[in-house]
DNA sequence: CCGGATGTCGCCCTCTGCTGGGGAACC
DNA sequence: AGGTTCCCCAGCAGAGGGCGACATCCGG
């Protein structure tokens, strides 16, 4: 091990976490792409059964790094994804003291322990001695409160480049679910893939093989211990004539896998289409055909055509209605048992294997954590043709469209009004159609109001504090709450806080007293353009002028109905509020005359009571 | 080759909450 | 008589649940 060197990075480190996942390749694929010095990144590329099983708990990480806030808290059921992320260190001016230092000794296994969360990235090395550079050290940085530990049981490190001289190195973590060792949820020829290596020299490179374990350390969640399995060691002392390199692992499982794979001579099928690689031809060749459109089996009902019978199976009994996979705990049946799977979680089990690191999401399906990340990112990408909105999935903007298309699908099974979302017409119905609609009490004053949003803007405008100071109209009181003001100044409504300076009379409204002070000044401000009178009140003019002047003018004659004499007027004499009451503190009398109750009337009258008045037109009359 | 497991895209639905116009009450 | 206030109401968007249909992977 001691002869192991660890290939100098570039000034960038490729580590712990970003926000893709960094699936694990094939030998030959590295090797290329190694040659050409490109990254390894599988992008778009299929899954390895380890990474499809991470990928269920896909956990963008980034938003998180940037804000540096909210520690997660996951089960420890729950898989989470590890990710990679880049670490810029300038490699020649890296200070060795300045970062932590890890040294994996030529062990078979060496636990470390790295101060989760420090910021800085540790510098692993393989040897006792120290390493000259920076560049000759893998950066470890393990920053504990993006992800839980519990949920990170076995990492592999695969370091691809095996020498200083080289430009640029790049590392593979890959979580796995596997419970002690993460190769044993390799299959053999997946195993055998992730084992050869190559040596440049031998047309193959020498890469080094870690499997690093992070597990919490004695301290909790303050520090983290990697137990660091070499698995390059007996590959230096054993390895095969043929060049193939033999990777070793620490346990004793891993020494008969290796043995195993040891005795094996591998052939890899590279996609010449497609980054796809497999040891096993038959899954090469059924790969292969993913990428011809060849597809020879027909519905017989729709023509629609199929790659493969079981494909054209569950299209049939979507026509026929045939649903094999029957739910055992509802009468819910679907075509494919993955259907069923999903209805379960939804429906029964509530398992929801998709996390969103950003808050306490979590979802069924992958697709459903993807549109609830873009309520974090903001992400829009489906724009209107038509205006400047964009939506978040498809849906919202198909219900946009309507906006402008002025389509209403939905109608009112009543009244026949159209609507252009059903829960708008929900409401609607519920509200115009329906008994017994529920109303929302304001907790704060009597009012009541029929739907919850209403309330809000209720309690929004009438019972939220305001800083500044809300003066009475009528007095200095001040208030900080508007229902409380509107109260206060509902108060003085009865006070007849217009006072005249020159005699004891007293009103309510400043108009009033507008017209009584004329009585003292003697200004009567209205003429009759007939006969020159003048007239205090613009009311009065227009009696006049009618009575006086106007020939078509005929008064109206209010008979008693008791004894036949003829009165100018009906006077009403309801108690405010009552019905037919204008609310605003006037009685309408039947000639279309309006009293204001605050001004001197004749007292005592009840419903019915006639005003006689003496003068003309009988006994009474004000004309 | 088959079939199960899993992933992906799309559609539709419900629930929720905000906004602004209308109209009656109020001042 | 006119301005203001406030509840009613429909319009509209955000977020999330549930399912249909099909593709792909992989073990047997």
């Amino acid at each position: 091990m001691a002869a192991t060197e660890v290939a100098g990075p570039s000034a960038q480190f490729t580590k712990i976490k970003e926000l893709e996942v960094l699936p694990a390749q094939g030998p030959e694929e590295q090797g290329a792409q190694g040659a050409q010095g490109d990254a390894v990144r599988r992008a778009g590329g299929p899954l390895s059964a380890s990474e499809l099983q991470a990928e269920g708990s896909y956990r963008p990480l980034q938003g998180k790094l940037l804000e540096g806030e909210l520690a997660l808290v996951p089960a420890p059921s729950e898989k989470h994804i590890l990710t990679l992320q880049t670490v810029h260190l300038a490699s020649e001016d890296v200070e060795m003291q300045e970062l932590g230092w890890l040294s994996a000794q030529p062990a078979e296994e060496v636990q470390v322990v790295v101060q989760a969360g420090s910021g800085l990235p540790s510098l692993l090395w393989l040897g006792e001695e120290p390493p000259q550079s920076a560049q000759q050290c893998v950066a470890v940085s393990v920053q504990e409160e993006l992800y839980p530990l519990q949920g990170l049981e076995v990492m592999q490190f695969h370091l691809l480049e095996e020498n200083v001289s080289a430009t640029s190195r790049e590392h593979q973590l890959v979580a796995s679910g596997a419970q002690s060792t993460g190769l044993t949820k390799f299959e053999d020829g997946e195993e055998e893939e992730q084992l050869l290596v190559e040596n440049p020299l031998t047309g193959r490179t020498e890469d080094q093989f870690f499997l690093v374990e992070a597990r919490p350390g004695d301290e909790g969640r303050d520090e983290i211990v990697l137990t660091i399995s070499n698995l390059n060691m007996e590959e230096q002392q054993d390895k095969p004539a043929s060049g193939q390199a033999d990777v070793e692992k620490a346990s004793s499982v891993k020494n008969q896998r290796k043995t195993k794979a040891a005795k094996r001579t591998f052939r890899t099928f590279h996609c010449s289409i497609c980054v796809f690689t497999s040891s096993r031809v038959s899954s090469f060749n059924r790969h292969m055909k993913t990428h011809t459109s060849e597809k020879p089996h027909t519905c017989h009902l729709c023509l629609k055509a199929f790659r493969t019978v079981t494909l054209l199976r569950n299209h049939v009994n979507t026509h026929t209605g045939t649903r094999p996979y029957k739910c055992g705990d509802c009468d819910m049946a679907f075509v494919t048992s993955g259907e069923l799977v999903r209805h379960r979680r939804y429906r029964h089990t509530h398992e929801k294997p998709f996390s969103c690191s950003l808050c306490k999401y979590a979802s069924v399906e992958a697709s459903k954590l993807k549109r609830h990340i873009r309520s974090h990112t903001g992400e829009r990408p489906f724009q209107c043709r038509l205006c400047s909105y964009a939506s978040k999935d498809t849906y919202k903007l198909k219900r946009h469209m309507r906006t402008h298309s002025g389509e209403k699908p939905y109608e009112c099974q009543v009244c026949r009004a159209r609507f252009t979302q059903s829960g708008t017409m929900k409401i609607h119905v519920l509200q115009k159609h329906s008994e017994n609609v529920p109303k929302y009490q304001c907790p704060h004053c009597a009012t009541i109001i029929a739907r919850k949003s209403d309330l809000r803007v209720h309690l929004r405008n009438l019972h939220t504090y305001k800083a500044t100071e809300m003066k009475c109209r009528y007095c200095p009181a001040g208030f900080h709450e508007r229902y409380a003001l509107i109260q206060h100044q509902k108060s003085h409504r009865n006070e007849k806080r217009f006072k005249c300076q020159l005699c004891s009379y007293a009103c309510k409204q400043e108009r009033h007293m507008t017209v009584h002070v004329r009585t003292h000044t003697g200004e009567k401000p209205f003429e009759c353009l007939s006969c020159n009178k003048r007239f205090r009140q613009k009311q009065l003019l227009n009696v006049h002028f009618r009575k006086y002047h106007d020939s078509g003018f005929v008064p109206t004659v209010h008979a008693c109905p008791t004894c036949g004499k003829g009165f100018s007027r009906w006077v009403s004499s309801r108690a405010p509020g009552a019905p037919g009451d204008a609310g605003s503190g006037r009685v309408a009398a039947p000639q279309g005359q309006i009293f204001p109750t605050g001004l001197p009337s004749p007292a005592g009258r009840q419903l019915g009571e006639f005003s006689a008045s003496p003068g003309s037109l009988g006994a009474g009359t004000c004309f």
